[in-house]
DNA sequence: TCAGTTCGGAATGTATACACAGGGATTTGG
DNA sequence: CCAAATCCCTGTGTATACATTCCGAACTGA
C-alpha cells in the first residue's frame, strides 16, 4: 500500500495537504514540521519540496525554504487555455504526420466507451469515476498521437498545476446543474477531433482542440461562481508575484 | 565570484559539463563522482541533479540515479516549433488585451537598438554578443507582454532545454554563411509582431510568432547539416525513451 | 518615544555515516 | 561450453549531527 520510497510518499502527502486545503496558499512549509507530521527525516521531505517547487505547487523562497503557491482565478483560466493550445497542437501534428490506423482506433474505442456511459441520462452519474478515467485516457492518447516528446513533457508539466488537468475539472464539475449537457458537448468535440486527425485535417483538428478548452473554461467559470473553489483558491489569490501596477 | 550556495554551484557546474560535452548523452552521473570532482558533499549534488532532471537536461532512472539526457534532432526542431507557438500565443494575448503604450515602447526601443547593429553589414559580427543580449531581451519582453504567469512559466521551462532558447541558437548560427540575411529577416518579423500587438491584431501577431520559429528551424537545419551540433548531440541521439516502433 | 543595534533562536544549508537494493562478475552444475 | 544462480560490491536512499544565516525581539541611547 505504501510507495517504494520515502520521497514519493512525502511528495504525495504534501500534495494532498495542499489540494485538500489543510495548508493554505502563502503558508510556509517548514521541513522539520512536515518531517515530524509524516514520520520521516528531513531528507526525503526536502527532496519532495524541491520537486513540488518545479511542478508549481509550492514556491521556493530565496534562502528560507518553501511556501504553498497561490493561484488566482486568472491563472486557472490561463492554464486551461494553454492546455487547449497544446492539445490542439498535438491534434494538428498527429493529423499532419498521418496518424497510424491503430492509434485512431485506440482513440475511437475510448470514445465509444464514453458514449456508452452517456446513454442513460438518469444513471450516468453513477459512473462518473469511469468517465474520469476514460476522459483522462483520451487526452493522454491525444498527446501521444503527436509523437512529440517535447510537447508531451510540456503538457505533463502543465497539468501538474491544480485544476489544470482534465480529471481535476471533471471531478469538481460533474455535480453542478447542467453538467450533462457540457459533457455531451465535449464528447461531440472529442469525436470531431479524432475525425479530423483521421482525415489529415490539421487546421480543423487544432482549432477543435482550442475550442474544446472553451467549454472547460465555461465550466471553470461556473465552478468559481458556485463557490466550489472559492474557499481553497480565492482566499489568498489576490497576491501574486506580478507587477505592483495599481498600488 | 562564487554563487551563494553549494547547490547553485553544483547546478551550474553539472550543466556546463553537459553542454560542453565533457559528459556524453546517456552517460551515468554518479553522485559520489560528481561530489568528488566539485569538492563538495553528495547533498548539494543530489539537490542539483533533482533540479536538472525537472529541467530536462538529465533524466532520472527509476532507482539508480541519473543519466545525461539524449536529444535527437527532431527534439530540437520540436522545441523550436513549440517556442514559436508560445511566443505567438503571447503576442496574440498581448494584442487581445490591448498592451499598454509603455510596453510597446519598450519593445520598439529594443528593436531600434538591433537595427543600429545591423546598419553596417561589414562590422556587425563584432557586435554579436550585443545582439544576443538584445534578442534575448526582446523575447523576454514579448512573453511578459501577455501578462500570463502560467505561459511565462511554461516558456521558462521550455527554453531550459539545450538549443531551445533564442540565445543558444544565435550563438551557434551567426558564423555560418548567409546568417546576416536570416537575422535581418528575423528582425523584420520582430517589427511586424510589435506592430500587430500595437494594432490589436491578435491573429496576425500569433501567426507571425509561429512563422518566426520557421526561420529558426531553417537555421537549425543548417547548423545540423554543417556538423556544428553533430558531435555533441547527434552521437547518441538515436536512442530515446520512445516506443520501439521500427525495431 | 523612536530609531538603531545587538543578541538569540529557529529554520535552512551542508556534511557524513549507515542501510539497502540492484547489477555485474564469478562460480557451479549440466 | 553454456546457462543459471549466488555472492560481492558499487551506488543510491535515508537519517542525523553540525554550521550558518536570517529574522525578530529586546535593549539601549538620544
Amino acid at each position: 500500500m505504501s510507495d517504494a520510497t520515502q520521497t514519493a510518499r512525502a511528495g504525495k502527502a504534501i500534495r494532498d495537504l495542499i489540494i485538500s486545503g489543510v495548508v493554505l496558499p502563502g503558508e510556509r512549509l517548514a521541513e522539520v514540521q512536515l518531517a515530524d507530521r509524516l514520520n520521516m527525516s528531513r531528507t526525503p521531505v526536502r527532496s519532495a519540496l524541491n520537486t513540488l517547487s518545479h511542478e508549481g505547487l509550492v514556491e521556493s523562497l530565496p534562502g528560507r525554504g518553501y511556501a504553498v503557491a497561490s493561484f488566482a482565478a486568472d491563472d486557472l483560466r490561463h492554464a486551461v487555455e494553454l492546455r487547449g493550445l497544446l492539445e490542439g497542437t498535438a491534434a494538428r501534428q498527429a493529423a499532419e504526420r498521418g496518424a497510424a490506423i491503430f492509434e485512431v482506433d485506440q482513440l475511437n474505442r475510448v470514445l465509444q466507451d464514453i458514449d456508452a456511459l452517456f446513454q442513460d441520462q438518469t444513471t450516468w452519474k453513477d459512473h462518473v469515476h469511469e468517465y474520469v478515467d476514460l476522459n483522462e485516457e483520451f487526452h493522454r492518447l491525444l498527446i501521444e498521437s503527436a509523437q512529440n516528446p517535447v510537447l508531451a513533457r510540456l503538457y505533463e508539466q502543465l497539468i501538474k498545476l491544480p485544476f489544470a488537468s482534465p480529471s481535476d475539472l471533471v471531478v469538481g464539475y460533474w455535480h453542478l446543474p447542467g453538467s450533462f449537457g457540457k459533457f455531451t458537448a465535449a464528447q461531440h468535440q472529442h469525436w470531431a477531433i479524432v475525425e479530423s486527425i483521421a482525415a489529415g485535417r490539421g487546421t480543423r483538428a487544432e482549432f477543435l482542440g482550442r475550442e474544446h478548452a472553451e467549454i472547460t473554461t465555461k465550466a471553470l467559470g461556473e465552478m468559481l461562481r458556485s463557490g466550489a473553489l472559492s474557499r481553497d483558491l480565492m482566499a489568498t489569490a489576490t497576491r501574486r508575484s506580478g507587477p505592483a501596477a495599481r498600488g
